[in-house]
DNA sequence: AAATAAGTTGCATAGAGTGCAAACTTGCAC
DNA sequence: GTGCAAGTTTGCACTCTATGCAACTTATTT
């Protein structure tokens, strides 16, 4: 079993049973319905089949999920949560789009994209996911939202609420801007030569907004190809 | 009936009565839904009440709208569409952003607005309506996309799609930030001295993203209330 | 005034989503 | 370990959404 020594609890994090299990059994309902989208194309299964997959039952779906949307959604709250992360890590006095981009670049690894990659190429010709994918975007913005409000609370002027609200959205819709314009390029690609152009995008995304859009030829150097 | 004189079709209006009733039908569920929201509450009225109270059947409902949601956020569509009628009647070689700017400020009158404030007075509290309302904003997105792409096709880097996604995107963030940045402030307020500050919202919004972000403090004078 | 196209309605049915209570698991104290 | 309290799962019942289909009504054309 587990050891038997007295713990000091130094770290937080504790995991009971319970929390792993629930985890699992979350990590199941995903992994199954991604299958399923793989397997039969969008909006061609129900959530019985996702439970059936999962092996839970239907009511229990619901206590995870409010819709099959909401769960395959959970993969773009994933990679959006890692990024609200990455942006907490940077030092707070650095300016927000520097810390936004960091942020985002951080974010272009393998192991992070490739879930979201999947579900972009899956749910591409339908328009079947966009609510809770849209959702998902929007509450990644309340967050970038929140962090740039403590950031900016002490600056002068920061107490601009449209300043905030619209530097957070410039940021979402220039984040999503980069991922749109990679996947339309790419499709699920994920060599390095690939990532290090999203990590580009990303970049080239946050100086326009930097720039204010000023020259319809970004000044920071774009790929060629 | 309609006149019978040989008509030469000069304008390319001729509303016949199917398409008059189908524009009334439409009208009087949007008219209904927004009157069970007033008297209900969000979430508390089913698609059956509304089709009741528009004189029409359940299934017939269907034939309009996918959801009691979708019926609610044809406000905010008739809304972003007046908007985008505004932006193609912009010059051609105008910069996007005094367009935008332009078309938004057009808005701004208590006509077009009441609706959109009211929608937002009564769904405020209740997370209960974003799905659809997100995807009209979305969907508007869009249509300035497809815009700003006609207009820079020409110019010299117009192509890069990155520069025409994120600018879509920021512009529908901005213009949001600036009316949310309004609704909080003043409520179901059409005042004309509301309406110059929304105004002014929307065009420091629109100088926030011409400029960069650059100060904390916007240089053009907000509203001093 | 037919003939035809377009729109409405009721019926049937599959599936989403939720409240409830009974059963089962896990954590904790003795 | 025994036992109890709190947390989870599950089945059941029920309401509501959403769509296909066929019969019916209304507008348009000739």
């Amino acid at each position: 079993m587990t050891d038997l020594l007295p713990q000091h609890d130094d770290e937080p994090a504790p995991p009971s049973r319970r929390e792993l299990n629930k985890a699992a059994t979350r990590q199941a309902i995903t992994d199954a319905a991604l299958e399923l989208l793989r397997s039969k194309g969008p909006g061609n299964f129900t959530v019985e089949d996702i439970a059936d997959a999962a092996g839970i039952s239907r009511r229990t779906f619901f206590n995870y999920f409010s819709s099959t949307d909401a769960a395959l959604a959970s993969i773009v709250h994933g990679f959006l949560d890692k990024a609200i992360i990455q942006l907490r890590l940077r030092p707070a006095d650095e300016p927000m789009l520097e810390s936004a981009q960091a942020a985002l670049v951080a974010l272009a690894d393998p192991k992070a994209v490739a879930p979201l990659a999947e579900l972009f190429t899956l749910t591409q010709q339908s328009p079947l996911m966009s609510h809770t994918e849209l959702e998902a975007w929007d509450h990644c913005r309340a967050q970038v939202f929140t962090v740039a409000r403590e950031r900016l609370a002490g600056t002068p002027g920061g107490q601009d609420e449209l300043y905030v609200h619209a530097l957070a959205g410039s940021i979402i819709s220039c984040g999503k801007a980069a991922m749109e314009v990679w996947f339309n390029r790419r499709g699920p690609d994920l060599t390095p030569a690939s990532l290090a152009e999203l990590r580009q995008l990303l970049i080239d995304a946050m100086a326009l907004l930097a720039t204010g859009f000023n020259t319809p030829a970004p000044p920071s150097a774009t790929r060629s190809s």
